[in-house]
DNA sequence: CCGACTTGATTGACGCGTCAATCAGTTGGG
DNA sequence: CCCAACTGATTGACGCGTCAATCAAGTCGG
């Protein structure tokens, strides 16, 4: 490996940790968080509002005890709503409040625009098909290693 | 913006992540966090092994109290000591432990492995040229919001 | 039907990161 | 000289994420 990949791979750390953290800062005008943006994108687009807690795990691709903590945190400020579920009595079923939703739908324009400011403008459109392919590349790569950490995990 | 654009944005938060956490729990295995090994490199690389805390904030670009948090965790594991300021009794400086050097020395080679294994590896020539550009490009575009900040911060 | 295994979910401990508050030492204008 | 402002650094509270342990409910072979 070269210098200069061990570089891109520095700034690569650095620009998405900055990425995130400013755009997490903008969010948190708005009082949520960038984990509490995604739990209640996930639940809003979901039918009827609610959703099993493992099924939300799964949608956003989250360990089951991150989830776990994440609503606790959010039931406590009345976000969400966790009740029994009715075919399986060890399910969750997780709900949207009307505070949640209302909270989601004045943050969305704002963080939005705060993506479009701080990521989208910055890039011609062939970077855009640039950046695409090189993730493609690397969530592909990514993958048979989860899997065979997966099917470790099994044994 | 268009919602090619919002996928773009998710799949980079996403495959970052992913790979933030690969590569932290390989790096995991000798022991030592990112954060740790962040600032292990500074000092290892620094004059004489040591430095002000102020100086190693500065080179890493951390916060400085995520630096003091991070040297107590490291300073109670013996990586890290903390000892007086000569020429200023308000510093701190930073020095490193045989025990410190030491574990460095053990997880630099796996974990320059474990970059090129789930980064390097996956991208081609072409695509690292690309990615350098666009990190650059956002990079750049993110700087003149800083110094906003920054100046804002100084009112 | 009953014990063993599996599955859905939660908990506690701990490391990490941010923000606001604090504190001691330094500096500079009056 | 003195005190007000600044600087270097730390602290505490709290949200976030991971790992290992736990627990209750379901399931299945004998």
């Amino acid at each position: 490996m070269t210098s200069a990949e061990l570089a891109t791979w520095r700034a690569l750390l650095d620009t998405t940790g900055e990425l995130r953290r400013v755009l997490g800062a903008e969010l948190q005008a708005t009082s949520l968080s960038a984990a509490d943006y995604q739990v209640l994108l996930a639940l809003v687009e979901a039918h009827g509002k609610r959703m099993r807690s493992s099924e939300l795990a799964q949608t956003i691709d989250w360990e089951r005890s991150r989830l776990s903590h994440q609503l606790g945190r959010m039931e406590r400020r009345q976000l969400i709503r966790r009740g029994e579920c009715a075919t399986d009595s060890r399910g969750a079923e997780v709900s949207l409040t009307a505070e949640g939703e209302r909270v989601f739908r004045r943050a969305t324009a704002p963080h939005v625009r705060s993506i479009k400011k701080h990521f989208a403008d910055a890039l011609t459109p062939e970077q855009f098909e640039a950046l695409a392919g090189i993730l493609r590349s690397l969530q592909t790569h990514l993958q048979p290693a989860e899997g065979a950490q997966a099917e470790e995990r099994q044994r």
